[in-house]
DNA sequence: AAGATTCCCAACCGCTCATAA
DNA sequence: ATTATGAGCGGTTGGGAATCT
């Protein structure tokens, strides 16, 4: 009887039976009516569980899982059919601030409900409020009790659901903040988890950026232009979810990821120690509510980035960063005008915070694409800059040539940093309160390009930038960078912060913060002349950059003032490595969190149109930055 | 009216976890 | 301890319906 109906049901499905071979295929698509009649007779009869006995017994061909789910969904009494009323969708709001994306905790709170029903109504919500610009939660429930006033925007966060829109809903409101990000880095093993058009996203995400950026950079357009585009295709896409538009940001690491990446959960606690150390250093005070920490609380399906687990809510300042430029979004003026990044020196120094600060909880992330690896991504463009580098600092007397993969680890110090970055500006106390009408929504960055060096005492958070520059390329970017590195060099040593060299080798595949010492050494990392593998011609003694207004001639002097020299000093003497020449661990970063690490746009000889001209020398193009071909 | 686009939802897939053999 | 199996979860996809141009 059952194999006559299922044989009607299965051409009546609306599409073709899925019999992959004569005997033993089981069907797939919509179920049929009959197909249904059969499962509910069969579980009316023995009951639910033991659903891969249901093919034996019923004839049904459809395998256990399918059935199980076509019970739980549809056939199954007592369930609720039609739309959310009021109270459901305001209870899923509820349930999902606090359990994230459990559809089946959900569901066991809403009786009738399934967690599939639970998931799509989640998923149409968050993609209409975030394209219409409103906040994933209503804002009355962004600061529930007052008392997790981070627990939920940080959930949303971490779990890439925060919309970047914000509307006029936010303001420069923290509590109120919608959005942060989705910074899952689809190119890895980050998923956007959200909805079916973000996966179209995925086209703008699976396109690296730096092939973004160099595309419009070989058009000889600005850094601003590439961004620019993905925003466009963001929109494009209608999916103001940061589960694209971000993801270059974060890795949402899975635990698979994890599994391959054991040192990514292996360095949770210790990035959380480092975190709150560099934080307390940095003047800012811990905040160990465990609401917002989120660490032990995490989903166990997923394994998400954590944030550094502090909360930086020092009044009338905040920790700044500079993005870089591939990374930091569009910041163009009303007028289009690109603002830029990698405009100021410190970036350089930024990008280093920005590892330290997260690469204990992030820097696995992209081990794939790591240098170590021999990044198949890598066009060759470090390696150019390696080869540069060390045919000038070759030319050093009295200096140890540093080997290549030291260069090469130099620069990913150099160049990396977008993940982190974005992640650190979290750091704010205004991280949340650009996301109102002057943010574009779909810009995770949009006003949050922070110097790292300044103090911000405005109202609204928008950033230091340079506003008068322009990034001509990420060559340029990463000259400006080295740049920066060489001007500290020279000013490193009146710091009289002395850090032991760290060597960083290409046969390491793992760093090692194993404590607060390493991370305070490496934030000093900088403060190393031998550390920078800069050529001294680079300096630029004139040049005086801006902290916060007032200008700085060293890097020092702008980490001196930033952070309160003493209590650095402080802090390294407690530690033992303040002018004690502790070992350092060496430290590994991956590339998979460049911007650049995947540059085929840029000098690719192959790819070089007729009229253009090959990138000869960084010096050729620090004269000419446009000077990419 | 017709084609394109978007929305929505049912179903599938891959994975993890628990448990039994 | 290892392997096999079942159950369940969360993310993703395919396709029909609805809407837009």
């Amino acid at each position: 009887m059952e194999n006559m109906e299922l044989g009607g049901g299965a051409a009546a499905g609306g599409g073709a039976p899925d019999f992959s071979d004569d005997v033993g295929a089981l069907k797939k698509g919509p179920w049929t009516s009959a197909e249904d009649a059969i499962l509910v007779a069969y579980v009316t009869k023995h009951g639910e569980g033991n659903w891969n006995s249901v093919q034996k017994h019923s004839g049904l061909y459809r395998c256990g899982k399918s059935c199980r789910l076509r019970w739980a969904n549809h056939l199954r009494p007592n369930l609720k059919k039609g739309a959310f009323t009021p109270e459901e969708e305001r209870m899923i709001i509820e349930l999902h601030s606090k359990l994230g994306n459990k559809w089946a905790r959900m569901a066991a709170q809403l009786p009738g409900r399934t967690d599939n029903e639970i998931k799509n109504y989640w998923n149409t919500r968050i993609k209409r409020r975030m394209r219409a610009g409103l906040p994933v939660y209503p804002p009355e429930m962004q600061n529930p009790g007052g008392n997790n006033n981070n627990s939920n925007n940080l959930y949303l966060f971490e779990h890439g659901e925060m919309s970047m829109s914000s509307g006029g809903e936010s303001e420069c409101d923290p509590g109120s903040s919608p959005s942060t990000g989705d910074f899952h880095n689809l190119n890895m093993h980050g998923t956007c988890h959200q909805m079916k058009s973000c996966n179209s996203l995925t086209g703008m995400s699976d396109m690296p950026l730096s092939s973004v950026v160099t595309q419009s950079l070989s058009a000889g357009q600005s850094i601003s232009s590439p961004v620019r585009r993905m925003k466009r295709m963001h929109r494009d896409t209608q999916c103001s979810s940061m589960s694209g538009g971000g993801s270059v940001m974060f890795p949402q690491l899975s635990d698979e990821s994890s599994k391959t990446m054991p040192y990514f959960k292996a360095r949770r606690s210790c990035g959380t120690r480092n975190s709150m150390r560099l934080a307390q250093i940095a003047g800012f005070p811990y905040d160990p509510d465990p609401e917002s920490l989120q660490f032990e609380g995490m989903p166990s399906h997923g394994g998400y980035l954590n944030l550094p687990p502090f909360s930086c809510a020092r009044p009338n300042s905040s920790l700044k960063l500079e993005l870089p430029s591939s990374q930091s979004a569009e910041s163009a003026d009303s007028a289009g005008t690109p603002r830029s990044a990698m405009t100021s020196p410190y970036t350089a120094f930024s990008l280093q915070q920005n590892h330290h600060l997260l690469s204990s909880e992030a820097d696995s992330f992209g081990s794939n694409n790591s240098l170590n690896n021999n990044n198949s991504h890598n066009s060759g463009f470090l390696e150019a800059l390696l080869q540069e580098a060390q045919t000038l600092d070759g030319g050093r007397s009295g200096e140890q040539v540093r080997s290549s993969s030291e260069l090469s680890d130099q620069l990913l110090v150099l160049t990396s940093g977008n993940a982190p970055m974005d992640v650190v500006s979290l750091m704010s106390p205004r991280k949340s309160s650009r996301w109102g009408e002057d943010s574009d929504p779909t810009t995770p960055l949009e006003g949050r390009t922070y110097s790292m060096f300044s103090e911000d005492t405005s109202p609204n958070c928008t950033g230091n930038w340079d506003e008068t520059s322009t990034l001509q390329s990420p060559l340029t970017a990463i000259s400006s960078t080295l740049h920066a590195a060489a001007h500290h060099h020279h000013h490193s040593h009146a710091t009289g912060l002395k850090v032991e060299n760290v060597s960083m080798h290409q046969d390491m595949v793992v760093g090692h913060y194993a404590d607060e010492e390493n991370l305070i050494s490496s934030l000093l990392d900088f403060a190393r002349p031998e550390a920078t593998p800069l050529v001294t011609e680079w300096y630029n003694p004139t040049e005086v950059y801006s902290l916060g207004g007032q200008p700085c001639h060293s890097l020092p002097e702008a980490i001196e003032a930033a952070f309160n020299h003493h209590d650095v000093v402080a802090e390294l003497e407690h530690l033992g490595v303040g002018g004690g020449g502790h070992p350092v661990a060496n430290h590994v970063w991956e590339l998979g969190s460049c911007p650049w690490n995947n540059m085929p746009g840029v000098c690719q000889l192959g790819d070089l149109p007729s009229d253009c001209r090959p990138l000869t020398s960084i010096a050729d193009q620090m004269n000419d930055p446009c000077a990419i071909c």
